[in-house]
DNA sequence: CAATCTTTTGAACACGTGTGCATCCTCTTC
DNA sequence: GAAGAGGATGCACACGTGTTCAAAAGATTG
């Protein structure tokens, strides 16, 4: 268990500890020769640098936390998995935290986060609570959101990468509406998410402009999962008169409401279109392939990972990147029935 | 970013830092009324104490690496769920690295979390190079390993969690036998895969326990994810006669078969029975719902990250623990047609 | 009241690394 | 050959916490 530190090389080779430091650290300070050999001696002894102790002395930490609603989702698990290969790429580890959209567990991670001195926080979460960016920001380390903007005034250490919910949607439905399809449904997320609320505003946005009506009873919520999907499309199926297509807040509802469509024996696309949202790789092995738009998902961890980076080397970048959503058309859809 | 320290408290309280120090952790040496005094004032100065100060001072960073092949792969993200959650609730913070099974990088996450000192390791990989496990040990540190046993001789440092695959696969195929199957056929992993390895040997203990002849020809490999299923069943269908059955080693793999089966009109179940293996949240989504064997995930992950701190406690407890994977009848499977 | 014991506190050091500054050595230059 | 310049190295300290040991203060006993 006793680790190798840079006085042991030090001793060994005859000199002094920080002569060794400098050798590891190539500076231009030491001789070329010894630094070389000291290298060598290190090596030889499996040397590996204690990055608690250099964190301590240089206040950085190279550590950053990553704060999740559950890594069980798996359009998080994608995120992260991007901001975790950036992440190593350049030499910082990732604390990783599920916050299972628990208050109570979101203010232990920022306390352990802050204990730990991550050198940053990106935040991948359906929902921020309004307390929690204020808690966040009074560690005073940049932040990074994802899908989330931050709602209040501008912070200065507050930035976000997230798509453009209201283009995609807006797209969506102009694909639908240019089917034919005017009896069009909306099955949302819980009410107070922001991609869930821009996403609805894309859907109204876009009757609008066609000339349709708004029709309230269309419009139903589920919790993002596809029990909830379910649920929302037994609603719409129980009304009157159904919708000819229904536009899912994602991909995991809209597997919910494929299921139902299925118990009932109503046929997708032939009676009734269905789209999704985020290209789950699920979405291309269901029955039919479903139509749905395309997040850059890892990319978006990816982009979230080198905006922190450059907020930690002082290089200034966007404030709020947006990237494009990209409609994928399967099989999903189709033009109502006459 | 200057953060208070306990030398800071102790200016403030009039008292020297050790002081400050055996208040906070409640040590019995200083005098109740005078810590309860210097605990409210390190309150209201908003301290957190230093992990990395604490770490270097006392050897232990109350810190767990987790590495998976990719935290993308829906079974893992469960299971680091589940790690996650039991780490979180003792105080410790999980480290989380993809190793995307590149050799380069296993050694790269190992020289990382040795320097970052972690108490423990815990590995969630279908497979663990044989290069590989010399090195983690190497670190003398206690090993966890999920689905995955050491294969040499008996290491002190590892241990293991993992599903009893042959058991597992064995009902999976008395269900089939029973069913009326007799050709089935199995879709694997890629070789060198241990769970592949055991639950083929279920199939194969199972064949011959019902006296049916094991045809070489009805097993093909994939690759653990949807595409590789999707290859392998089309080379099954390929064959002069199909099998009436086919199971499949994970529900990645038997997406695919699925997918390939629908292309080609064949119907699930009363053309052919599919199973697949983890009872992933899609496999309660598929049109038809699949037959599979569920394994607790999450709770695998639990008693991964319980066994660690049993061992970071010095608490001896089982080198390998086995769970019992349940097989979930769904809609997939159904007799043969006469 | 003195001596002893107990409680409470502080001084000093350790953990492993990085860095400013002083020192020593070597080489150059007049 | 002496003075100065510059390169190479070591000393001392800092980072924030925990811990051992000694000292001080207070309590108890004869």
């Amino acid at each position: 268990m006793q680790q190798v530190s840079i006085k042991d090389i030090a001793r060994a080779a005859n000199v002094s500890h920080p002569t060794v430091s400098r050798a590891l650290s190539h500076s231009p300070l030491v001789k070329g020769e010894t630094a070389e050999r000291i290298r060598q001696i290190a090596a030889s002894m499996g040397y590996r640098p204690s990055a608690i102790a250099r964190s301590l002395a240089t206040k950085k930490t190279r550590t950053i936390g990553v704060v999740v609603t559950s890594i069980a989702d798996p359009f998080i698990a994608d995120v992260v998995s991007g901001i975790e290969e950036t992440a190593n790429d350049h030499g910082y580890s990732v604390f990783l935290a599920n916050s299972n959209a628990n208050p109570d567990r979101e203010v232990k991670v920022v306390h352990s986060f802050h204990e730990r001195r991550v050198d940053g926080i990106i935040v991948t979460a359906s929902r921020v609570g309004a307390l929690y960016v204020p808690l966040l920001s009074g560690l005073k380390v940049p932040i990074v959101l994802i899908n989330n903007q931050h709602p209040d005034e501008p912070d200065e250490f507050i930035y976000s990468v997230m798509i453009d919910n209201i283009k995609a949607s807006t797209q969506v439905m102009k694909h639908l509406i240019g089917l034919g399809h005017r009896r069009i449904a909306y099955i949302g997320d819980q009410a107070g998410f922001q991609s869930d609320t821009e996403r609805f505003a894309g859907y109204r946005q876009a009757l609008a402009f066609a000339g349709y009506p708004f029709l309230p009873e269309l419009v139903v919520h589920g919790d993002g999962k596809p029990e909830g999907g379910r649920q929302a499309m037994e609603k719409l199926l129980a009304l009157p008169m159904h919708p000819t297509a229904v536009f899912c807040y994602n991909d995991m509802s809209a597997l919910g409401a494929l299921r139902a469509l299925y118990r009932h024996g109503i046929k997708v696309p032939d009676d009734i279109s269905l789209v999704g949202f985020d290209d789950l790789s699920i979405a291309s092995y269901t029955s039919p392939l479903l139509t749905t738009v395309s997040q850059p998902k890892q990319q978006m961890g990816r982009m979230a990972m080198e905006t922190m980076l450059k907020l930690l080397s002082g290089v200034d970048t966007k404030a709020n990147i947006k990237v494009e959503g990209e409609l994928i058309i399967r099989e999903s859809t189709a033009p109502p029935k006459a």
